[in-house]
DNA sequence: CGTTTTCTTGAGATGTGTCAATCCTCGTGG
DNA sequence: CCACGAGGATTGACACATCTCAAGAAAACG
């Protein structure tokens, strides 16, 4: 009933419209969700990070494409004893609401970054994403310079972001030129002031915290 | 505990971080769900028909802005009695789970509307969608020429669409003078041939029904 | 090393945004 | 009943952000 399957970066986990008998989390590693048009343009829909589930209960084939973006480990449900359980043991259907009741406001976020914000608004709301993801995940150091590796690639981040990975690349240098961000190599970024990078994302940074 | 609350078109029932200590569903009317920037820019990030469901167990203050787009009938549940119910009543966590992956899945195609569709695409999707979405709630003759009401504004379809009310006036003169879509007056939508909007939607429309 | 993938940068094209004028449509009050 | 006003919609001219196409440079890899 339960297993693990590995991924190596780069692989396809189980592409749209194939059979799908299991749900799954994510256990280690990065995995992306995108929907691709028949013409090849593609939109990421979902950045999939350790804890993150995937699969829907009551559907038997996959909506989206699943890729591993870095080595990647999923912990597997077959999908049968998976439902029986949720009759059974009503907290996990609570629980699994509240990640999908989370996904469902990140994804509220995220078309408002799609359809409204500036090429560089959307650059920078993205490294402040991923900075607080992994922040969030214990990987940072409370205080001092924020600085991370970036799993994915410029066209990962066009498809992200709704953009061509040209205009990423250059904003990311306009930012890089600003001393917003500071590139380390291409894929290590560093903030020296996490604020300034805040400042550039078109977000609200005041009014967060509501009491 | 239970009771129902009257909106009249145009009305905003709640705004962004109001206190809101209820959760409801539209029982009869139109609402939206939309996020507003300092600088006035708008997106809209949820559509709400008779049925579906605003406001999430475990927060107490509005993330997005509910809007009455037409005359509005809500039904009203207060916070607290509701989430003893959901601890009591398994069901009702499981049906709400169902509905969030639907509202979740309905997200991430938006998502792919708005980073990667043509104005022209955007507006077919969204007439589709309309056309669609009315037909489910048993308004439409089930063959026949699709027509329906629009709800909403010019201005308010760009805030769906992430475009500006011009781009949205314009694309729509053309899609009339094409054929595609009929205009009986500025609100009163005609589709001949509802696959030839379709065609313009830009999604797959073949393989929609994998075997 | 060669080879391939990824990234950067430039020049020019184009789709959508901006600003502004005008036109409908419909409700209201004279 | 008509004139008026206000909000919504259309259209034009022009600006500009982003895309497209193309050439190279820099890393990654065997």
């Amino acid at each position: 009933m339960k297993y693990y399957r590995s991924f190596e970066a780069g692989q396809t986990v189980i592409w749209s419209g194939d059979k799908m008998d299991f749900v799954a989390s994510v256990v280690s590693g990065v995995a992306t969700l995108t929907k691709t048009m028949e013409d090849g343009r593609r939109q990421m829909v979902g950045l999939l990070l350790p804890s993150d589930f995937v699969g829907r209960p009551g559907r038997a084939h996959a909506a989206y494409d699943v890729t591993a973006l870095t080595d990647l480990v999923m912990c597997c449900f077959r999908k049968a004893p998976f439902e029986e359980m949720m009759n059974t043991t009503p907290h996990v259907s609570q629980r699994l609401l509240e990640m999908t009741l989370d996904e469902l406001d990140a994804a509220r976020e995220w078309m408002q970054l799609l359809g409204r914000k500036t090429a560089r608004e959307k650059i920078a709301s993205l490294l402040a994403i991923i900075a607080r993801r992994d922040a969030s995940l214990g990987l940072r150091p409370a205080k001092g310079k924020v600085a991370f590796d970036l799993a994915l690639t410029r066209e990962q981040m066009s498809d992200y972001l709704g953009l061509t990975l040209e205009t990423v690349s250059r904003q990311m240098s306009a930012l890089k030129r600003d001393g917003t961000i500071v590139l380390a190599s291409k894929r290590r970024i560093e903030i020296p002031h996490f604020d300034a990078l805040l400042a550039e994302t078109g977000d609200d940074n005041d009014g967060g915290v509501l009491t």
